[in-house]
DNA sequence: CGTGTTATCTTAATCGATTTCGAAAAGTCT
DNA sequence: AGACTTTTCGAAATCGATTAAGATAACACG
């Protein structure tokens, strides 16, 4: 490999005159340094990122943190397009990405651990337990941090509209005349809290009482916990004329529950999920659905951690909320 | 930060005698070794990668690239699942995983390029243009390559089976009594190539007689193109039976075409599909398709490539063939 | 002409960890 | 006791790049 000391004897001048030259110092006269670039980029010479960012600590690199529960993490569509943004983005910024996790190898290593012993300047985290002490300690740690659809004090936040993308959908539902709305949502996280405190509110507002059994708890991205949830609610004296789901796959159990049972959708019940997945836009009936905006989550989150890497004083923990928008399909009718 | 210099401080010692102790040399006492460990604890020390990257020109990690033409690179689900167990894999073997791009910050670079800049010890190669000269020159190069899904003389390669998976295919809805067999693929890929093959030679080898219209172009992951492919198809005097898609994405908008067009499915016109995603199993009817073991893949690819990061002597190239399944669905029915 | 200034380049320390080589002490053997 | 091993530890070089501080020469100015 091309070392800065190779360049500077090939140029008979000091390493220092070298690295100086191709970082653009002022104190390299103009035809020396332009020699040593010529000369560096004939013998193909690249930088030894782990050797500056050795020396000056800094290593431009951004660690990542996505595990969901059932470690599938990225089969987790919303979150692996969440991940492709960041990448992207962060690549612009000149940084590279790297994976956090525990226990690298044999290791016994948290969260906070790993990105130290990787010299991540900062992480992104998503996706994740986040009452997890292990998360805890890394968001309140030294290291830069956004999270994503969770808020710490100590750092940065993007958020998925969910309480505007609940409001959002309810109104849609009862624009179309529907008034018993029933709900599924996922195990309780802060994102479920939202959206459910959200979903009383916005029935509230429309005058609408909503008893206790429309709300039912399944699980994310489960479509057997939504079908059962599903079955539940069919099986009520007062079915409700349209569910919601919590995510876009549950939907879809839900929606096999319904039409094993005979249940036309939307003519008996109308549906609606969250997510926004490509697929449900092109499955038939569309899917109802409001569409959470990861590319735009993903760039925001990149664009503010290298933010904060960079210019650290100017800092303050802020909170952006990324909107996202309802994909109007073929599952919620109009009833009078 | 904890470094080995304060440890040694603590101690009392050389921070030879640390590294040593820490590193478990035989040349340190066995309670000098103890001590300096218990206080290495106490202390919270971390060794730092940069550092030992830097001097023992290992990185322990794994660059990985995936980057497919349309940049939605991880949205396609089955290299998300694939980059999952990679990850998962390679954790387990103490290496992290570091995304290689092009043109990090300003800084134009090719894929060697960069994998040589992050000093990873090996990459992984999908989802690429392997036809593209700079991921030719990757996997040419002096840094240990895995590819995927593609063979290169100079690499090891994990190969989905896509001539088994393809000849099970066309097996199956030949035993379901299918004998005009369409086959829509994807854009001209060495896995195009081999599915096509085996498709022909599968229908040789069972007598078939496939016409050249039943032979359509389309893009993968594309539900657009699949439905025009379908159209076509219908359009002709003879329709087939059966068709294939190359994907599970593709296969479900041209299901949508048939609907569109009153063709039912299974009854009129029998489907099947490719991949095997999760929704595959949960949409109605359920889709009867090949599914491919992205997770073994993933876990193949790392565990190779680790071991010629770690035993570069007795290696030579291999190719590893990873079987897939069929999932009978229930687009596909027995005609007399 | 002496002093100060400027432009240009080098020396050497540094980041944190590893490792070669050697040194000192202790033990072993004849 | 003298010679030789073995055990245990440390000094110093090293990986590649950066940078503070210093050196040298050219130049300007009163």
């Amino acid at each position: 490999m091309v070392t800065i000391t190779d360049i500077s004897q090939r140029c008979n001048v000091s390493r220092a005159t070298v690295s100086k030259a191709l970082n653009g110092h002022s104190d390299i006269n103009a035809e020396t340094a332009a020699h040593i670039r010529q000369v560096a980029k004939e013998m193909g010479y690249l930088p030894n990122a782990t050797a500056r960012a050795l020396k000056l600590g800094v290593s431009h690199n951004i660690g990542v943190l996505f595990v969901d529960k059932t470690s599938s993490g990225l089969s987790h569509e919303y979150f692996s397009q969440i991940l492709e943004s960041v990448k992207q983005e962060a690549e612009r910024s000149g940084y590279d990405i790297t994976f956090i996790s525990r226990d690298i190898g044999a290791v016994p290593m948290d969260y906070y651990e790993h990105a130290k012993y990787r010299n991540c300047d900062g992480v992104i985290v998503a996706s994740v337990d986040f009452t997890d002490p292990a998360v805890i300690k890394l968001v309140n740690s030294d290291i830069p941090t956004v999270t994503l659809d969770y808020v710490f004090d100590s750092c940065s936040a993007v958020l998925s509209d969910n309480v505007g993308g609940m409001a959002e959908l309810v109104r849609y539902v009862y624009g179309k005349g529907h008034r018993k709305i029933a709900f599924i949502h996922g195990e309780i996280t802060s994102v479920t809290q939202k959206r459910l405190a959200s979903f009383h509110k916005t029935c509230a507002e429309l005058g609408l009482t909503i008893p206790e059994e429309y709300i039912e708890a399944a699980t994310f991205h489960d479509p057997k916990a939504s079908g059962l949830a599903t079955r539940r609610l069919l099986a009520l004296k007062e079915r409700p004329t349209c569910i919601l789901y919590p995510d876009d796959f549950s939907f879809i159990g839900g929606m096999n529950e319904l039409e094993r049972q005979g249940v036309s959708i939307p003519g008996d019940i109308s549906v609606a999920g969250y997510d926004g997945i490509p697929l449900s836009q092109v499955l038939r009936p569309r899917l109802t659905t409001y569409r959470q905006d990861a590319e735009t989550m993903g760039r925001e989150a990149a664009r503010q951690l290298v933010e904060i890497i960079e210019r650290p004083k100017e800092w303050i923990p802020r909170q952006t909320m990324v909107p996202g928008k309802l994909l109007e399909g073929d599952t919620v009718r109009t009833i009078e």
